[in-house]
DNA sequence: CGGAATCCGTTTCGATACTG
DNA sequence: CAGTATCGAAACGGATTCCG
C-alpha cells in the first residue's frame, strides 16, 4: 500500500483500485459467468449438473469460469473425497449479491424480448 | 408464427424464444456493451466522445457493439449532416431499463471489491 | 468525423484424449 | 466424475487505410 493521509487515498491506489475494479467488471461481465451464477441459484451444484443445465457450455468453459469465480471469491467449491469424486458448487455472498443483478438481467430479456425483435426486423435498411 | 391455441405458445414458439432470450443475452453480457450503455446514461455523447470515455475501447468495438445495440433498438443513432460529420447516440427505453441493470452491477463491483481482492489472495493454493 | 474494409496477431473455444 | 492438456478452427480485437 502507498503512503496516503487520513481517508484520502494516494492517487496510485484510486488507479489500482479503478483498474482492479475494471478486471472484476471483464471478468464477471461475460456471458458464461453470468449463466453460471443464475444456474447455481440459491442451490448447490455437482459439476455434472452444471454443464447439463448451462445449455451449450463446453466441458472445458465450466471448469475455466468456475475457477475464475472460485477465485474471485463467488462460489465454493466442495470436494467430496468419495469414488467416483464429487465436487459441488455454492454461491458466496458476493456470488448471491451478483445474482441479483443477473436475475434483473434476465428479467430484462424476457420484458423487452418483443420489442428487441420487432426493432430487427425494422433494422433492414 | 406457427399455430397455437388460446394463449399457450406451441413448443417451437417457445424454443423459439428461448433462442432468442439467450441471442439477446449473448449479445448484451458482453464488457463493452453494458460498459458504453453506462457511459451513455441519460445523456447524449457523440462517437468521438464515447470512444474517449470508455476506457480502452478501439474504435472498431465501438462501432461494432454500436451497431449491435442500434440493431437491437437499445441506442438511436442521429447523424447531423454537417461537415464534419456529427453523430449521435442516446439511449432509447430498453436501453435506459438496461442501464439500471448495469448501474447494479457497477455498484456490485465497488461493494465487494476488497472482498475479491483478499479472495485473490487467499486462492494461492 | 464517423465508419467500412482489410490485414494479421491473439485469444477463445470445442473436441479429443488422458489422469486420479 | 471431475479435471487437465493439447490441438486446430474460429472468433476477437487492434492497427491501418480509404471513403463520405
Amino acid at each position: 500500500m502507498t503512503q496516503q493521509i487520513a481517508g484520502i487515498p494516494a492517487d496510485a491506489d484510486i488507479s489500482r483500485a479503478d483498474s482492479l475494479a475494471r478486471e472484476i467488471f471483464s471478468d464477471v461481465a461475460n456471458k458464461w459467468a453470468l449463466l453460471i451464477i443464475e444456474t447455481i441459484g440459491d442451490g448447490t451444484l455437482r459439476f455434472s449438473e452444471l454443464r447439463d443445465r448451462v445449455e451449450g457450455i463446453s466441458h472445458k468453459m465450466l471448469t475455466q469460469n468456475l475457477r475464475m469465480l472460485e477465485r474471485n471469491g463467488l462460489v465454493t467449491r466442495t470436494v467430496h473425497p468419495t469414488v467416483p469424486p464429487r465436487v459441488e458448487y455454492t454461491l458466496l455472498e458476493a456470488g448471491q449479491a451478483l445474482r441479483a443483478t443477473v436475475d434483473l438481467m434476465c428479467e430484462w430479456t424476457q420484458y423487452y424480448l418483443s420489442d428487441i425483435e420487432s426493432a430487427r426486423s425494422r433494422y433492414q435498411a
